[in-house]
DNA sequence: AATTGCAATGAGTCCGGTCGCTTCTGTGCG
DNA sequence: CGCACAGAAGCGACCGGACTCATTGCAATT
């Protein structure tokens, strides 16, 4: 029975061989075929942990050319069981303190010759816990991530299982995590003693956003060291999410008696609110009301007056978290002793909180 | 020859069953073999794209959450040849303002329920090149990007080939790639309109970084067309890299005899160094010298005096962008007939114009 | 001269899903 | 009662590389 009428059930046999390069992409085989080796020379000749011979090589690399074949890396990251990709999830990408965050963790990734897959948790801990899983579908190699709200997040070692992992900016309830953090209550506690020790003031306010938000109770927490340190008494506010809440906040604050005279906001957004409504009021900065915030940004240098901040590495707490994932990546160092890395801040005086100086200021 | 002596090389039989689930992660066959199905059934469970009983589906489905069975992305990607993700290329993640476009295409993205993989170009056509082939060999279903230096960038359909690629905010010497674009010649030209007929400034000078980037360029273009159609005599100064440089600029402008009497900057870097210039050499904005800039950002409402701006809308831009990707992708509109968007820009009168306002007014 | 050792290379298998087609079962209808 | 048909589930191929193991050829060693 030679020639057997086209019967689809005869193809069976090691048919393999697909029409040679039609219009989908070349692979590694076409290149095999073309060059006249086998599919494993071709591999070697690109990974190079082989010897091959010179003219073999040769001969390869002109069928690459040809071909203007790339290989495919999803097909390797698969048969290899490694994507040679990270996951980032950050809050935002609009707050700049993140966009730097993240702007570290694909510098050093790049460094490594690694990808980077990005998601936003818009700070809510079953969109951040969703996207999380989808990385680990995804087989990321690891993930570096700032945890949503304290306490709420449900990220952890049982969902992650080996898959290396390092949160950043804020801590997560599962101690076995790594993390990379701020100097949040020093860089707090700091700055409240310059405004007490240098300038005297004896009326402080905290005011904040959210207090589930790690950073802003931890700054708050080192707010409150600062004064029980002089003896003074605390006079903090949290949930200022608006303008117009910053605005009520501030009037009712300085129509009491003991008005305070000297104001610190936790983050830039409070910073925002506050500022508004302080232009608002038409309150002098520093005459009536001295100022200092958190977070440093281009052009604090230019405000009116120029803004006194705590300053926070975002730059370098990505590059630190990002280093120490890939070292748990690349050494696959197990013992998840979940450190704690934990950075200093510094403090950037200018006029808002009664300093004189022309310059800035920086103390760390 | 029944149970013949563990001879390595007989096991050619289908014995495709390794040692149910070990440590390895679980896949399809472990969830198949536990529910009593073929994987093909899981398959379909999990697509849920045809009929599958629903007692049967029950099984599959308490198996899957028995073994905490997760579907591996990676090999669905590859087997599909489709793998969810789109790429984005952008010059840094720093500048907030492409932090602004990103986080917009990430969210349209995540909306798709596509990854997004990042990278950033550092305005390098070289590497911006090979992130490009990058992404192309990590197979993404599409690209998004800002394209680095005008009519440096090697980007075009021959790279990408039949993958759909929509750029914004700079337009590519290709011109059959999809571009969105914001109005930057009719920004800058409308806001030096202001400039002339609302404060009567008659010597008015730009100020901008390299002409080599494209919205520098155009919205020097917009300056000189307002100057020209007034009958006034341009004065642009490019390379304005650093502080430094800025304050050379600027002595040497205001030392003449027709020292301009208003300026224009070309984007936030430029902003910040001139102002920075301003500060150090003790000039009234806007008595002495009316200040206009490209680019609002967060706290320009707080700087003295509140700054005056082309706003570009970043997130639309980005999500623009976007949707238009996904038309490509999802719709594979293949008439690849170049589309250019232009979006609208709007201007923020402040008070560093010489405007009087208390509050800004936004003008489109 | 025969054996051993090493370098170069290829055949086959596997990674974990998905797709096309086949098989099986049960039912409706002539 | 038999046949056609539809729905449910399974089988095997396959996506594109990389790894294991086997094979070949040739030079060095005994």
């Amino acid at each position: 029975m030679p020639e057997a009428t086209g019967n689809p059930n005869l193809n069976k046999s090691k048919l393999r061989d697909r029409a040679p390069v039609a219009h989908r992409k070349p692979t590694m085989s076409d290149v095999a075929r073309l060059a006249g080796v086998g599919t494993m020379t071709v591999s070697r000749v690109l990974s190079g942990t082989v010897r091959v011979s010179a003219e073999t090589a040769q001969r390869v690399h002109t069928a690459i050319e040809q071909l203007k074949y790339r290989p495919n890396e999803l097909a390797r990251a698969f048969r290899g069981q490694r994507s040679r990709s990270i996951g980032l999830i950050i809050p935002y990408l609009y707050d700049p303190f993140f966009a730097n965050c993240a702007h570290a963790v694909t510098s050093v990734a790049k460094e490594h010759g690694y990808s980077v897959i990005i998601t936003t948790s818009n700070e809510d801990p079953d969109t951040e816990y969703a996207e999380a899983e989808h990385m680990l579908e995804r087989h990321v190699d690891g993930m570096v991530f700032i945890p949503s709200r304290f306490r709420q997040t449900r990220l952890s070692r049982t969902l992650f299982g080996k898959t290396p992992v390092v949160a950043f900016d804020r801590p997560v309830p599962d101690q076995s995590l790594d993390v990379v953090l701020v100097q949040n209550t020093t860089g707090a506690r700091h700055i409240v003693q310059h405004l007490i020790e240098e300038h005297g003031h004896k009326r402080i306010a905290y005011i904040g956003l959210s207090r589930t938000l790690f950073t802003i109770n931890t700054r708050f927490l080192g707010y409150r060291r600062a004064m029980q340190d002089a003896g003074l008494e605390e006079d903090a506010t949290f949930e200022c999410n608006s303008e117009e809440i910053a605005l009520r906040i501030l009037k009712e604050k300085l129509d009491r008696k003991d008005a305070p005279t000297a104001i610190l906001t936790s983050n830039t957004l409070a910073t925002r609110y506050v500022l508004s409504a302080i232009a608002h009021l038409g309150i002098k900065v520093p005459g009536d009301l001295a100022f200092a915030g958190f977070d440093d940004f281009d052009l604090a240098e230019f405000t009116s007056p120029p803004l006194t901040v705590v300053r926070q590495p975002a730059q370098e707490m990505g590059r630190v978290a990002t280093n120490l994932l890939f070292d748990r990546i690349t050494r696959g160092e197990t013992p998840q002793t979940g450190n704690r890395i934990v950075l200093p801040v510094e403090i950037v005086l200018r006029r808002s909180c009664g300093c004189k100086h022309k310059n800035p200021v920086v103390i760390s």
